[in-house]
DNA sequence: GAAGAACTGGACTGTCTAGTATGATTCCCG
DNA sequence: CGGGAATCATACTAGACAGTCCAGTTCTTC
């Protein structure tokens, strides 16, 4: 089970001390991750700017000093959450992926691995968040959407392709589409779960292996060779 | 394109007046009517009663004497919608998979019917109102999924079974995981899509028609006879 | 160590909203 | 057609919240 020590793929920063950093940006990063912890949990309506503060541990002239105002603190705290979640998965692909030899084994790694991180807490509300302000801020969804999840389904295509290319998988007409077939396979069911039924009701650890192992077994006897 | 012209699984209801209905329960529609457009269109937070009461036009006293709050409101419209949804797919089912011969058009012609019907633009904005406020109301949104999405897949896999014994489908070990997959395999990527692009960028038709077919190819391939 | 920038705390404005109150009006039913 | 209930228009209360302002304090930097 070593896929279960690994970082998460993506926490809401705590405010790290950095050694030598001036007041100014230590401030404004305490201010991101009281944002982004106050967001999720109240989504952006919910949210209020002297709770933020509060979090921060910082005066309300501050946090309007950094950001000009809450809508922009809001695109600041979703675009910055893109590049982490896409770093995490492109390493779970590289781990359970690059250097596999039994194709099976590899895509049931893997199967786990996104079923643990993408079910956190953290990560689904995020994904609540940005999925309940699609209408609100189109353009800063929309590039979520863009930059994150879709290039992270393309990377995934990519890495399935060097299966391929391996001889460990039957040739892709559409290697982004696979990658999309297998994650609808893996977490359509929990994903739904987890976004429609609050935080509570964790998924029983075994259902989740299961999960897995069937989807890679549908996903494989399309795509086997 | 027959399936085309079908009534849509779920629109936000109209007022529509019936003949004989007193003065109250008119107006009590009236009022589920126009809420349930204010809370799809803005978010339960961002809704308000005073629109609320003008969209129904209706004074904001007679909101208050049919609904005990705005939670009790937000309440009966969820849990409202999830019957109507489950007897359109339901009737889904049934057109296309009852009295099939070649399961690979009946399952496309399934699939083909849950994008047009799922990605309806009500349909998303209940989702997302959904999904946002699952943590706000937990029982609610989870009874919403209990009863109306969980069950409606458990539909489909009692449909599938049907395929499988007339001898249309392999043998399901899990009929419910199958059509979960089946779901998965066809929604994903545009449920996804659409789910965090705002309501615009409408998916393009003919892309619809070949997700589904390939869809419908990776499933007959682990699943079919 | 001094000057200037950044920060603090708290008060303040303007606006919005859930929910209540009231007196006049309209509708339904017997 | 008349009486009682339902509804209307409107005003009101109480609280919340985004964003601003200011006088005093702390940090950084030269």
């Amino acid at each position: 089970m070593e896929y279960r020590q690994r970082a998460a793929v993506w926490q809401p920063g705590q405010a790290v001390e950095i050694e030598g950093e001036g007041r100014t940006p230590r401030k404004r990063r305490a201010i991101l991750a009281a944002a982004t912890e106050v967001f999720l949990q109240h989504g952006y309506l919910g949210a209020s700017m002297d709770e933020v503060a509060a979090k921060a541990g910082v005066s309300k002239q501050t946090v309007y000093k950094q950001f000009e105002n809450k809508e922009r603190l809001f695109a600041e705290i979703v675009l910055g959450t893109s590049d982490q979640l896409m770093d995490g998965l492109a390493q779970a692909y590289a781990d359970t992926l690059e250097g596999a030899t039994d194709p099976r084994e590899a895509l049931r790694a893997l199967a786990r691995r996104l079923l643990d991180s993408l079910t956190a807490g953290s990560v689904l509300q995020l994904r609540r968040l940005v999925i309940a302000e699609a209408d609100r801020f189109p353009e800063v969804c929309g590039a979520w959407f863009n930059t994150g999840f879709e290039r992270s389904l393309e990377a995934l295509g990519e890495a399935l392709t060097r299966l391929t290319e391996r001889g460990l998988l039957r040739e892709l007409d559409d290697p982004t589409l696979a990658a999309y077939q297998f994650a609808g396979l893996v977490m359509y069911k929990p994903m739904n779960r987890a976004m429609f039924a609050g935080t509570h009701a964790g998924p029983v650890a075994g259902e989740l292996d299961q999960l897995a192992d069937q989807a890679v077994d549908v996903f494989l006897a399309a795509y086997g060779t």
